[in-house]
DNA sequence: GCCGTTTTCGGCCCGACTGTTTTCAGTCG
């Protein structure tokens, strides 16, 4: 089996764990999770930069490390990890995950208390024994209960699509009842990053009087809970479960907790860094000289003005390149949405959908959009409402006749066309050629393993009709994984036949991603952001999709659909 | 365990909040 970074990052990150667990240097542990960091960030093939010796010179990777990765690599194991592993029982390390629960707490329930996973951590706190270790008490057992009740409901993460629009509305609600008080206010931390998904939402006020701000926040109807409450920082739960941190500082500081609070955490270090070799202390109020002189920290501009960088772009704060980016001037000008000029992938209720043709239109021009495509799936998807080829046709006569009405404005006629099992497609091509444009997509047998997938998709896209490959790794963010696919391969057979990769918008979806996205920029593939709507409200998810091809480094010219009409149709014709 | 434009030893990002303490350890972001 090949190891590629990811399984080494994700034995060194377990061994972080078990490590910390263990009580072991703190530092130990953090060098674990940054070779985890380093090996997660390659651009690359791991054996390939081993064999070249290209992993020497790595920041986080050093001697021990690069002996560890090369063990794995040469023999498939790691004798310490094994070690860990048969000396940590497997529940403890999930315990970590569990809010208000660290590697402190998980050795003394461990050591004491004789806890190994879960089930008895609850039964630990529910019988009072907890009580009886130092430093724990009524408040602790309360706070533990909770937190495993949380972990469990969501496991965490919450979709972006659903972050964004409570970020939204606490916004507004702030702004509504204490508005006299917020000089700024923006969301923050992986919200404002754009991230698929969001562990807890982050809001952040100016304010010179922050009380009001906080009693106005901890009293909102939806706040089920309060987990903390100070001057700069309150904590809620919300009554379906999400956390949302309120921070509120100063507007001399505002800048600077913006920048801090984005994150990433990487990034942050990364610039912290920067700021020492610089002989400067960057904190979540400033920017400060060593003698306390404070250079920057009203906005966020500035603060990176005086680390002598140009403002990054909160989507590409993940330490993947843009500070050194920035260095050269070379951050890219980031699609905008308003650059968006056409839908290419909606269905309508001759499928799946809901909507008729021109009740799309109508919300199409409203978004000020120049065109869409049309395409309802394909017949052999009958769970969908496939459309046969007879009825494929009618549709195709259909939209010719709405087209003759229309000015300034045109729809395509398309079809979300199935990769059937063997790569074949759906259709004969000679409907295929009648179609202004051919999506190709797996909707079955998500499962086949690697070489199969890959082959078949490839094989699909040799097919020359065929424009578009739709949400190409087929995942469901927190339903199903993402089919095993050579992605490489796929971008390079996209390449050559000029296919244009989908950047699918529906949040649960957002694929391709982000990483991904950026590779195919790199070389030269052209993509379309499609919300591949089943109703009119659908067509709204377009916001997300532009935030993950801004995570993916786009600018408007790698993006299809950003082409005016006149354009896109001189492009089509290529 | 990593790293070096004052270092091959001695640091390692840093501050807020909570709970259980009477001065601080642990967790979080």
């Amino acid at each position: 089996m090949k190891i590629d970074a990811f399984k080494v990052a994700h034995i060194f990150r377990e061994m972080a764990d078990f490590l910390s667990i263990k009580g072991e240097n703190p530092f130990r542990v953090r060098a674990y999770q940054k070779a985890a960091d380093a090996l997660e960030h390659l651009s690359g093939d791991l054996e390939i930069l081993y064999h070249q010796g290209k992993l020497q010179g790595i920041t986080g990777i050093g001697k021990g490390m690069l002996e560890k990765i090369e063990t794995i690599l040469e023999t498939g194991k790691l004798p310490a990890y094994e070690e860990l592993k048969k000396e940590i029982p497997e529940g403890l390390r999930e315990l970590l995950f569990i809010p208000e629960m660290g590697p402190k707490t998980v050795k003394v329930i461990y050591e004491k208390g004789n806890v190994k996973n879960i089930e008895d951590l609850e039964k630990f706190v529910q019988s009072h024994k907890l009580r009886n270790l130092p430093g724990m008490g009524a408040k602790t057992e309360e706070n533990i209960l909770r937190g495993i009740k949380l972990y469990r409901s969501s496991k965490g993460r919450i979709l972006l699509g659903k972050a964004l629009p409570l970020a939204e509305k606490v916004i507004a609600e702030l702004k509504n009842s204490v508005s006299s008080y917020i000089e700024k206010i923006s969301p923050a931390g992986s919200l404002r990053r754009g991230k698929e998904t969001i562990g807890d939402i982050d809001i952040l006020v100016s304010s010179s009087n922050s009380s009001p701000i906080m009693d106005a926040f901890t009293n909102f109807s939806f706040v089920e809970g309060v987990l903390a409450k100070g001057k700069t920082k309150s904590s809620v739960l919300t009554n379906d479960g999400l956390q949302i941190d309120l921070r509120v500082v100063s507007p001399d500081s505002f800048g600077a907790a913006l920048q801090y609070f984005t994150g990433s955490k990487s990034h942050n270090i990364n610039l912290r860094e920067r700021a020492i070799r610089k002989g400067l202390k960057i904190n979540e109020y400033g920017v400060f000289t060593q003698k306390g002189e404070k250079l920057a920290g009203k906005n966020e501009e500035d603060v990176y003005a005086s680390l002598s960088l140009p403002l990054i772009p909160p989507e590409l704060r993940e330490d993947r390149g843009e500070i050194e980016a920035g260095e050269k001037g070379k951050i890219p000008n980031l699609l905008k949405e308003g650059e968006i000029k056409g839908d290419l992938h909606i269905h309508t209720k001759a499928s799946d959908g809901a909507n008729s043709i021109k009740e799309l239109i109508e919300k199409a021009k409203q978004k000020g959009y120049e065109y869409i495509a049309i395409t309802d799936h394909s017949a052999s998807l009958k769970i969908a409402g496939g459309l046969s080829g007879d009825r494929l046709l009618q549709q195709i006569n259909q939209i010719k006749e709405i087209n003759s009405h229309l000015q300034g404005f045109k729809v395509f006629a398309g079809s979300e066309v199935d990769i059937k099992k063997d790569g074949n497609l759906d259709y004969p091509d000679e409907l295929l050629q009648k179609l202004d444009i051919v999506i190709a997509a797996v909707h079955t047998s998500l499962k086949q393993n690697k070489k199969t997938m890959t082959n078949r998709i490839i094989k699909a896209l040799r097919n020359p009709f065929v424009r578009i490959f739709a949400h190409p790794t087929g995942r469901l963010l927190g339903e199903r994984e993402a089919s095993s696919i050579d992605l490489d391969k796929v971008l390079q057979v996209a390449k050559e036949e000029n296919i244009w990769i989908e950047i699918n918008a529906q949040p649960q979806r957002l694929d391709l991603t982000d990483l991904w996205i950026k590779e195919a920029k790199k070389r030269n593939i052209k993509l379309v952001i499609n919300t591949d709507a089943h109703h009119l409200g659908n067509l709204d998810f377009m916001p997300f999709g532009v935030i993950t091809a801004r995570r993916g480094w786009l600018e408007k010219v790698n993006v299809v659909n950003t082409l005016p009409l006149r354009d896109f149709l001189t492009f089509l014709s290529l």
